[in-house]
RNA sequence: GGAGGGGUUCCCGAGUGGCCAAAGGGACCAGACUGUAAAUCUGAUGGCUCAGCCUUCGUAGGUUCGAAUCCUACCCCCUCCA
């Protein structure tokens, strides 16, 4: 029988293992507690972190008791991994607003019934750390020659017209304190993250040998590259995230949809729980048949019925299935409102806009002019039909069933428009 | 605290008095080809009532017919020294 981290390193999503032997064994011993943290940096997780939430979700079918972090203190401060620049600190209140959101997220991949996993805030234990404390307890077992020497903090004092502050580059004492400070609450005794965080969690392990006389483990997940080499999770250039009001389910499922072939086949091993057996036979079709993008249409239900459930699936795949399936005229009222109702992008405006207007309103373009670019470039479609005229205007006339218009930017972006009288 | 270097349009980066809405590259957007791919090629990329006008080169003033470019003050960043 082959041991979890053997199961995961098949999959794909281990990167570096602290003690790959002795964590096997301890895995093998027993339910173990381990935890991930999520910084509240942003309102919302994004796609990229949907990596280790699946790491936390599958430890837990194997019987262990996963502890999603968030990081209530350490969002106040911002971890310099893997960040080229200093970050600009948000405000009390932000982070409460934005910790909750993220707190809600995350429990969907994990299961908290009856101590089955846990959601721990780290602003419950660094609140009332005093400073002298601090300093004397933790800070004494850090070596700044050290701390100097991480890829992290080197990237920043070596790059022209950047630099560290002080505040960023005492974060990772701060998680190595979270690590032991789990350790003694939960018994937690092993860290997943992304590969970036590979520093932080070592001296998690270090800090709890000093400090507790205990053996603690890590472990990475790689960070998730595109085959182009363009950063994962961004799609037209703005952040995948898993909240609905960032990102609609339709765009979400949208961006999973669209990933390259050479892509897919890890994707489906990293962010599915597909068994082995269903991605080999994924695969061969995306080999034979990559113009089918069975892949793909798998890989966007899957992560979709995920993140936002079976309804906000079934509803992606009718706006898809009537956006790129077919004739646009073909499409009934019924079908024009169910759209509506399936969170499609739409827009009231009064009959007889300028087209222009109409594309920067739905914001569809940013300005007139862009617009207009988009007009001459032969870039919008009206209900289907390209448009040629800048100064063409919304009217009863040539809409769907009176009163919609379908409006089309590129071959990706859509806007329902309902005339109003007026 | 001292000395030096620097802040240019989304990013990097050129530009040192008019020819600058500002080279070049990247990113992004669009078109062609396709499979709503990838790669490639082409074009676009501050705003507007668009052959014209308005706003933009750290901030605020000033010199000049005219400033991203010169002067003054201030703010911020980097390097070295203390």
């Amino acid at each position: 029988m082959t041991s979890l981290i053997g199961a995961l390193e098949a999959r794909g999503i281990v990167a570096q293992v602290s003690d790959r032997d002795g964590l096997d064994r301890h895995l093998a011993g027993g339910r173990r507690t381990l935890y991930c943290g999520f910084d509240p940096t942003a309102p919302s997780l994004q796609v990229g972190n949907l990596v280790p939430l699946m790491v936390l979700r599958r430890y837990q079918l194997a019987g262990h008791r996963p502890i999603a972090l968030v990081g209530g203190a350490t969002g106040l401060i911002g971890d310099p991994s893997g960040r080229d620049e200093e970050r600009s600190l948000n405000d009390d209140d932000t982070v409460a607003r934005w910790t909750e959101n993220i707190r809600r997220q995350v429990s969907r991949f994990i299961d908290l019934d009856a101590d089955a996993g846990l959601v721990v805030n780290n602003l419950d234990w660094m609140r009332g750390q005093d400073a002298i404390g601090f300093l004397r307890d933790v800070g004494k077992h850090f070596s700044v020659n050290a701390m100097l020497a991480r890829d992290a903090v080197r990237a920043r004092i070596d790059r022209e017209g950047a630099g560290i502050s002080f505040t960023e580059f005492s974060y990772m004492l701060l998680q190595a304190f979270d690590f032991v400070e789990l350790a003694r609450r939960h018994d937690c005794t092993l860290q997943v993250a992304g590969n970036d965080q590979w520093g932080n969690i070592a001296s998690g392990i270090d800090l709890g040998r000093r400090r507790l006389g205990r053996r603690l483990y890590g472990m990475t997940s790689p960070l998730v590259t595109r085959a182009d080499g363009v950063k994962f999770g961004k799609s037209a250039g703005v952040a995948v995230w898993l909240d609905a009001e960032h990102t609609s389910p339709y765009a979400f499922h949208q961006f999973w949809l669209n990933c390259a072939d050479a892509d897919v086949v890890p994707f489906l091993r990293t962010f599915t729980m597909l068994p082995a057996s269903e991605i080999e036979q994924v695969a061969s079709q995306v080999r034979d048949h990559p113009e089918r993008r069975e892949g793909q249409r798998a890989l966007a239900a899957a992560v979709t019925r995920l993140v936002h459930g079976e309804d906000a699936l079934q509803s992606a795949e009718r706006i898809t299935k009537a956006l790129f399936g077919g004739d646009i005229r073909a499409l009934t009222e019924a079908d024009l409102g169910q759209l509506e109702l399936d969170g499609m992008e739409r827009s009231s405006v009064s009959e007889g806009i300028g087209l222009l207007d109409a594309l920067t309103s739905a914001g569809l373009t940013r300005s007139n002019a862009e617009a207009r670019r988009m007009v001459q470039a032969g870039a919008i479609r009206l209900n289907g039909a390209p448009v040629a005229d800048p100064a063409m205007r919304l009217t009863a006339n040539g809409a769907l069933h009176g009163r919609h218009h379908l409006l089309r930017r590129g071959k990706k972006r859509w806007h329902l428009m309902l005339l109003r009288a007026g």
